[in-house]
DNA sequence: CTGAAAGCGCTTACAG
DNA sequence: CTGAAAGCGCTTACAG
């Protein structure tokens, strides 16, 4: 057995053309049943395999996705971006594509370098999962190639992007808060290090909003600096009696801080997150929380990539993905 | 600016050919340094990107490695996963390779289901990372390419494998514990599931054996199935002082149940880990535990795999990395 | 239904 | 130091 079965091979064993073979393999027009079968036998059994680089050199393309992550972000909930890849690599699939992951450092970052997978043409398109600078994300706008945000968006760029609703899911989990009887909520998060964590703010400030509830900005508590490390944070002088965090490892930390402090959950105050990662199960209460529909992630920002592939001029602005409320027990009427 | 600038474009703006340009942008000889530099600064100019595909047609390999790592641990630890991914992915950068992931599903697992990139040719080698089934593991060793097992070997093939050095990493913190005065002490793990797990038992054995402690069945706890599902389970009847755990995840779980039973750790019992993973610093106490040594085992694994495409015939065994104690508050002194 | 020719973008081996 | 030719394995467009 040769090393590597070529097409041609297969064409001499049985007197065809390998342009008969080509056909007969892709299951084009233009072969008998007969021959068809023929030759997928004998491929077959010569342990023939497609050579995917020949045909990526013929139509110049890699069918190579780049999914790039800060690598700051990996540092926080691996478990979801791991997911995020493997749902957007089995989406993938389906259009022939592969994804290829890239851990940007800090440093790259910073020097708008852009991964050695673009520089060597083994790439067609790029989804960013988890927000880089503007400067980077601006730099990554002009190669003029497929792009997609996931997971975040950018104001100031009208690039296509799939996110979670943090909108609605923070509103819709305020507004729970509040049916149980709280009305002193403290938001968790820097409004200013992401789009999530601000779009979170907002909807649970819109449900404050319809409650009548006047915004405390003493309940406006940041977790993080602008390069999304986590800092130590003061409690309010005055307690609330619930606490809705932008993600489930702040909430996590705040528990900890809260019964350092000599606070019980629920029984004092109780607290929410966002995501559903690890982090909601792993604290005692388990974490009322909001879920992330991952799946519907991955299928959308891979039908959006692979349809700019075929063709670039297609658009289709942002989409807010709902997640779904988990109830659990770190919540509790207020008396 | 044309689309795609290739190595003609650049030989035709120049009035040489595309073989001089070849050798320019490779740093090759059999060019004037002055034409050199005048093809390179032309490059720049012209926005040339070398096209990685072409060559890889040309010599027949994809430089492509597939990381593989059986869907059912990146339910575990992900942090792991992706740490070690990040860290063999910047090695084979170095060798001029990619490293890409693949999720290995259990179905595919079961029936032997090889991934797609093997299948199109677009891999030359694959890093096993997490332990599948043994038929998986017979079925890839006949494909005849380049193969390294990572953090787990089996004891039925001769594949080259870099692991921790699970023995000793178990040994030489069971052997603390009793310098702490610890003589009844538990390991907890199921010792028919990986090679790890068995070889830090193994090493908490050898330190028993050294002390002349009796080993005690009672005090072998098993936490998993042999699917890797953790199962919840008894403590014993008489309690020892100090548990050795094969991972810090099972220790997390063990000191939420000590809590539960009203045990203190470390007041009551010690609990030492494996891994210094995400659940390390997640328990309180913190756990004092083994640090694996990412860095130095992806940076093997590289050398392996790269060793073995310039030469088949390469053979490494099995290397052992050290790790490291890392001395937290989950121990006491027994009194 | 079948196949000869040309081409994708590069590199190697050779000739000058 | 420079370059014409051939080839990597496939596919497309065309001719028969």
């Amino acid at each position: 057995m040769k090393v590597n079965v070529t097409m041609k091979d297969i064409a001499e064993r049985l007197d065809v053309s390998s342009v008969t073979v080509s056909k007969a393999l892709n299951d084009k027009e233009g072969v008998s049943d007969e021959l068809k079968e023929k030759i997928k036998t004998l491929a077959d059994e010569m342990g023939y395999r497609y050579n995917a680089v020949a045909k990526s050199m013929k139509d110049g393309r890699s069918y190579n996705i780049c999914v790039i992550i800060p690598e700051r972000y990996t540092g926080m909930s691996q478990s979801f971006y791991l997911k995020v890849y493997q749902s957007i690599a089995q989406h993938l699939e389906e259009y022939g594509y592969y994804a290829i992951i890239h851990i940007m450092t800090d440093d790259d970052e910073d020097q708008l370098k852009l991964p050695r997978i673009y520089h060597e043409q083994r790439v067609d398109g790029f989804v960013l999962l988890g927000q880089p600078k503007t400067d980077y994300i601006n730099h990554m706008k002009k190669l003029g190639m497929p792009l997609i945000f996931l997971d975040f968006y950018d104001e100031n760029s009208n690039v296509d992007a799939v996110i979670t609703d943090n909108f609605n899911g923070a509103y819709e989990i305020t507004n729970y808060l509040i049916k149980q009887g709280h009305r002193d909520i403290a938001y968790v998060g820097n409004l200013f290090s992401t789009s999530s964590i601000q779009d979170r703010f907002l909807g649970y400030y819109k449900s404050l909003l319809e409650h009548k509830i006047q915004l405390n900005q003493d309940y406006v508590i940041s977790d993080r600096n602008e390069r999304g490390a986590f800092i130590s944070f003061d409690l309010p002088e005055v307690m609330p009696t619930a606490f809705v965090c932008n993600c489930d490892q702040v909430a996590h930390l705040l528990m900890e801080r809260l019964r350092h402090d000599g606070y019980k959950v629920p029984e004092d105050c109780s607290v929410v997150g966002f995501d559903n990662d690890i982090y909601a199960t792993l604290t005692t209460p388990n974490l009322t929380t909001v879920e992330v529909d991952v799946e519907e992630m991955a299928k959308n920002a891979v039908k959006f990539i692979c349809e700019k592939m075929e063709d670039p001029t297609n658009s289709f602005g942002r989409l807010a993905v709902k997640g779904k409320i988990i109830y659990r027990d770190s919540v509790n009427e207020k008396k």
